[in-house]
DNA sequence: CTAAACCTTCCCGTGCGCTGGAAGGTCAAG
DNA sequence: CTTGACCTTCCAGCGCACGGGAAGGTTTAG
């Protein structure tokens, strides 16, 4: 199978694939003789885990590391146990800095209704987000 | 002042106020015969006005609008409130997609515990992952 | 006078995951 | 034979908020 139908099967743009290629996400293919990628039909299932171990929140860096792992004929069990620890720790840190982005937005919201616009020429650019 | 004790005691680096002001976030300042810019003391509200800004999650871009309008003798307050709520409803959403992938790492580590790390071999890449 | 600290502009690199486009080769239908 | 769809490699850019460093001018202390 050529680029164009494993992209068309697979829903994953042919740039997207060399870049998975080249990424080391994908193995290197056969070529035809004039030099075209020649898929086996297993190709497939990795460009499916590929994009479940995205939604997952894992980089392209971490799923090639976890493929390389694989080539190695290793398990990468354990690696990916401590990926997904990671990922939901930061995960969690990054729930916590947005709440508190929120918390401060949502006092610059009351700032806004509580304040007066005519009395914004007092401040130095503006009194809803800079009331010193 | 020159821009270095202006860095000094607003804790901005020199590089980052020649962005700011090539970004519209700082005004022009007078030049020394030399050409070292020369800053008034009202730089420095507005050095913090900028580090609230972004506290608040606002983007130099849209920091650099808001004190557009007030250069202009507008009040910015009506785009500021518009602001303040685009940036609501994309913590939210931002939120909800943590979640999500929240909820899917943790499938995988109950999966990760479940699974018997011998019967890798069968899974094309990683059946923790992917476990169709 | 000299050395060090400070300043200027300019351009490039960072991370991430692609995406666009140029320049050219290949293949199948009509 | 030609057209058009397909394929190849390579190079470049995106968005964001800077940071590094080069090459040069200025100021200040000793």
């Amino acid at each position: 199978m050529r680029i164009g139908e494993l992209s068309e099967r697979s829903g994953v743009p042919t740039k997207t694939i060399r870049y998975w290629e080249q990424s080391g996400l994908v193995a290197e293919p056969a070529r035809t003789g004039s030099g075209y990628r020649d898929y086996h039909d297993d190709t497939l299932a990795v460009l499916r885990f590929v994009r479940s171990a995205q939604a997952a929140g894992f980089t392209v860096a971490e799923i090639a590391q976890i493929i390389d792992i694989r080539s190695r004929g290793e398990a990468p069990c354990e690696h990916v146990t401590t990926l997904i620890e990671r990922h939901l720790a930061d995960i969690d840190q990054r729930m916590t800095e947005l709440r508190q982005v929120r918390t401060q937005l949502r006092a610059l919201a009351a700032n806004a209704d509580a304040l007066d616009p005519a009395s914004c020429t007092d401040a130095p650019v503006c009194q809803i987000i800079d009331n010193t």
